[in-house]
DNA sequence: CGAGATTCATGTGAAGTATACCTTTAGGCTTAA
DNA sequence: AAGCCTAAAGGTATACTTCACATGAATCTCGTA
């Protein structure tokens, strides 16, 4: 029994090994790689690096702000455009540290304290999650810059999330360092892909944070296909791209606001299907495949990473979605939540709490939360599933398997 | 009939609590001289 | 006496609870035409 079951998958393996595959390098589809020349952004590149600039004279750079939607390639132009910065520094020896870090929700760096601790964990100084002063995290941060004369460029991806969460005095507090500090220097580059985020805070951190700003308008279908084109051709083998495939892939991101990550990712998760099921050339309908799957991927991968009262909290939706189609309160979810707590042994949260929970689902997009009255009979919020009906059993299976339900 | 008051079910803000973790410090014990 | 380990003390961030007040349109009330 058990040498048939290693048979089988020893046949597999080779079965895969012979199988010649479709992809000569397929990291340079990975949203994480940096192409070695940016299609289409010259100009945000000419203008950022002129802003930063002055760091290579050791000046302070104005702080700069980055617009864009998702996938307008503003992550890629700051990581891009300070490699080069910290390039030119190292060889004619001037001092710039660039630091990156992502605000994005449940991630690294969505509090004042968790942000400054990945600082300096990032300037090679260790930092507990929790336990010290916030005060006293500062104090150390500032210790380490003054280390030495430098200029720091500090990077802040998704900074609405950070701001629309912990609130905006840590950008105060951190443009502050520039009067404290004599040896250094810090500049920030925000990036954020919400338009209207900066109307609700404080001026004065408004006013500092864009000194400069820049937009990033979303590409065009034509735009689409070149990037697509340029990085097809080194990340796939000759022959390999059917036709119309690629005019295909940036018809559907041009269709979403022009995001290019998810242009290429279809484009890649499209070569990865077509590979699995044995053919050689990838065709149209692959790419539909893959845009199922690309959003599937995403959707039960956010719910797989949950804690478990998010989790639970979002099975008593599902469960009350997929029974009936009408409108769903907090009260039900709520009654039914306790349920479920119930019989996993779970400890209740109270109804506050889960309010706050709906609306953490709701950033993260897998449901619609919008508060409404119904006059006579209180208010409360309108909850609706965000994602496929198709996928509502296998979230309800990922659930109830996560929650060692049944 | 219509303006204003009422009402409901929950949103929402502030303040307090539990938990898990951190540093400091004071003993208490060991060790080396 | 110096050095090292341990446990207690005193402190924090975070997730959550408790308390109290805010919301806003459907419905009710009641004066008026």
């Amino acid at each position: 029994m058990e040498t048939m079951i290693e048979k089988g998958i020893t046949g597999l393996f080779e079965n895969f090994l012979n199988k010649e595959s479709l992809f000569k390098e397929k990291k340079v589809l990975q949203s994480s790689y940096t192409p070695s020349e940016i299609t289409h952004r010259d100009e945000q590149i000419k203008q950022l690096a002129n802003i930063l600039a002055p760091a290579l004279r050791t000046d302070k750079p104005s702080n700069v702000f980055l617009y864009g939607k998702t996938g307008t390639g503003k992550t890629l132009t700051a990581k891009y455009t300070t490699a080069q910065i910290s390039k030119v520094a190292e060889e004619r020896d001037i001092p710039i540290t660039i630091l990156y870090l992502n605000c994005k929700l449940n991630k690294v760096a969505d509090t004042e304290y968790r942000l400054i601790a990945q600082m300096c964990r990032d300037l090679g100084r260790d930092i507990p999650a929790t336990g010290l002063p916030t005060e006293e995290i500062y104090r150390i941060f500032y210790a380490i810059l003054e280390q030495k004369h430098q200029v720091i460029i500090i990077i802040l991806d998704e900074i609405d999330q950070l701001v629309k969460k912990a609130g905006d005095g840590i950008i105060y507090n951190l443009t502050r360092v520039n009067s404290e500090l004599k040896q250094t220097q810090i500049s920030i580059v925000g990036i954020s892909n919400d338009l209207l985020f900066t109307d609700n805070i404080d001026p004065r951190v408004k006013s500092s944070l864009s000194e400069e700003e820049i937009i990033f308008p979303p590409y065009n279908a034509i735009q689409l296909q070149e990037i697509l084109h340029r990085r097809a051709k080194l990340a796939f083998k000759e022959n390999v791209i059917g036709d119309g495939v690629i005019e295909k892939c940036s018809a559907y991101a041009a269709r979403e606001h022009g995001d290019a990550r998810r242009a290429l990712e279809l484009l890649r998760v499209a070569g990865e299907l077509t590979e699995r099921a044995g053919k050689e050339k990838i065709d149209l309908e692959h790419i539909d495949e893959a845009e199922q799957k690309i959003e599937r991927d995403r959707v039960l991968d956010i719910i797989k990473t949950q804690p478990k009262q998010q989790q639970a909290s979002l099975l008593a939706i599902v469960y009350i979605a997929s029974k009936r189609s009408d409108a769903i309160f907090t009260g039900d979810v709520y009654s039914l939540y306790l349920e479920i707590c119930e019989k996993i042994a779970l400890r209740p949260l109270t109804q506050r709490r889960l309010s706050d929970i709906i609306s953490e689902l709701d950033m993260l997009g897998i449901i619609n939360a919008k508060v409404i009255s119904k006059g006579r009979f209180g208010r409360t919020r309108d909850i609706t599933i965000a994602v496929p009906t198709g996928l509502l059993p296998k979230i309800k299976a990922l659930l109830e398997q996560a929650l060692d339900l049944l």
